[in-house]
DNA sequence: CCGAACCTTCACGTAAACGGCAAGGTTCGC
DNA sequence: GCGAACCTTGCCGTTTACGTGAAGGTTCGG
C-alpha cells in the first residue's frame, strides 16, 4: 500500500481547482450501509443523480450525494417512508437544487427573495411530514407505556399482598 | 319522538353471558380503514386470530380484535414497521394473552409474579422499539429544522438589504 | 501492457403486502 | 324458502424494492 511518491510535493494535489473527493458506488454503499444495486435503483427512481461520471461512465458521488443518500436512508429506515413518498419529499429537494442555480444566476433581490421563500416552504413541508410521523409514534408510545404502568401496578399490588414460598426456580 | 321503549325490558340481555358485539370482516375493515383481504392476510401471517367463527365459518371479531388490528395498523402506517417486525412485537402480545389465561388459572402468587414480570418485559420491549424509532425521526426532524433556520437566516439577510456574509443557501 | 477487481447496462427472479377473481357456501330480510 | 348480499378458501396477478447473474467495458497497480 505504500505507493510512496518519494519525490517532492508530498500530497499537495492542487492541480485543478478543487479536490471534490469523488467516490465510486461501492465505496458509497459501504459508507452508508447500502448496496450498489440499491443506490442505482434510487437513481433509477430519480431520487438522486451522481455528481459526475468518470471517463468510462463510472458513477462518481460527491459529499452532497452522500448526504442526500443518507437522508434517503433515514427516511426509509427510520421514518419508514416508501420510496415514492421519499420521492415526493426529495422532489422538493431537487427543485431546491434547481433554485440554487437560479439563485446564483440572478442578481435580482426580489427574485432571490422568491426563491428563498420557495425553498423555505419546501423544507417546511418536509418538517411537517416528519413531525406528523413523530407525533403519531409518540402517541402509540404513550399508549404502550400506559399499559406498562398498568402492569407494573398490578405487579406492585401482588407483591404488596404476600408471596408464598412454593415456587419453581424461576427465570 | 322516536320509537321509545313502550315496554319494560326491551333488550336487557345481560343475564348470563356477555354481549360481545361481534363484527364480520367487512364491518371491521370499514371501521379501521382496511380491506377484508388485508385483515385475512394479517390472520394468515399469524398477527391475530378472530375471536370466533359463525356456524358457517364466518370470521367474527370482538372489540379486542379490533383493538389489536388498530394497533397493527398504527405500527404499519404510523411507525412504518414491516409486518414481520409487527409480528415479532405482537408475538409478545400473544404470549401476554396466553399468560393472562394462565394467570387466571393459577392461584400461586409466585407464578403470578413471574407472569407479570414476563408481560412487563414484553411491553417494555415494545416501548423501546417505538422509542428508538421516535428518536431517530426527531433527530432527522432536527436536521431539517436546522436547514430551515439556515434558509430563514439567508432570507432575513437578503431582506435586510445586502448580500449575506457567506455563500449560497443550502448545506 | 495485463489481469484482477470494479464498474456498466440489461434482464430476469423474489419476498412482501396485498388486489382480484372464481367457485361455492352462508345470512337474512321479506 | 329464496334471492341478494356477504362470506369462505384457493389461486394467480401486481407493485415495491431490491437480489442476482450475464456479458461486457474500465481502472489501476505491478
Amino acid at each position: 500500500m505504500a505507493s510512496g511518491p518519494d519525490h517532492a510535493m508530498p500530497e499537495a494535489l492542487r492541480d485543478d481547482d478543487e479536490a471534490p473527493r469523488l467516490l465510486k458506488i461501492a465505496e458509497v454503499a459501504e459508507e452508508l450501509g447500502l448496496t450498489a444495486r440499491a443506490v442505482r435503483y434510487y437513481e433509477e427512481l430519480g431520487l438522486l443523480k451522481p455528481a459526475a461520471r468518470s471517463e468510462g461512465s463510472y458513477r462518481l458521488f460527491d459529499d452532497d450525494d452522500i448526504e442526500r443518500l443518507r437522508f434517503i436512508r433515514g427516511l426509509r429506515d427510520d421514518a419508514g417512508f416508501s420510496l415514492a413518498e421519499i420521492g415526493r419529499l426529495l422532489e422538493d429537494e431537487e427543485a431546491r437544487e434547481r433554485n440554487r442555480e437560479q439563485f446564483r444566476a440572478t442578481t435580482d433581490a426580489a427574485e432571490r427573495h422568491r426563491i428563498l421563500l420557495d425553498a423555505l416552504d419546501r423544507v417546511e413541508r418536509q418538517a411537517t411530514s416528519l413531525r406528523g410521523k413523530a407525533e403519531r409514534i409518540t402517541a402509540m408510545l404513550d399508549e404502550v407505556e400506559a399499559r406498562r404502568e398498568h402492569l407494573a401496578r398490578h405487579l406492585a399490588d401482588l407483591d404488596a399482598g404476600r408471596e408464598p414460598s412454593h415456587g419453581e426456580p424461576g427465570s
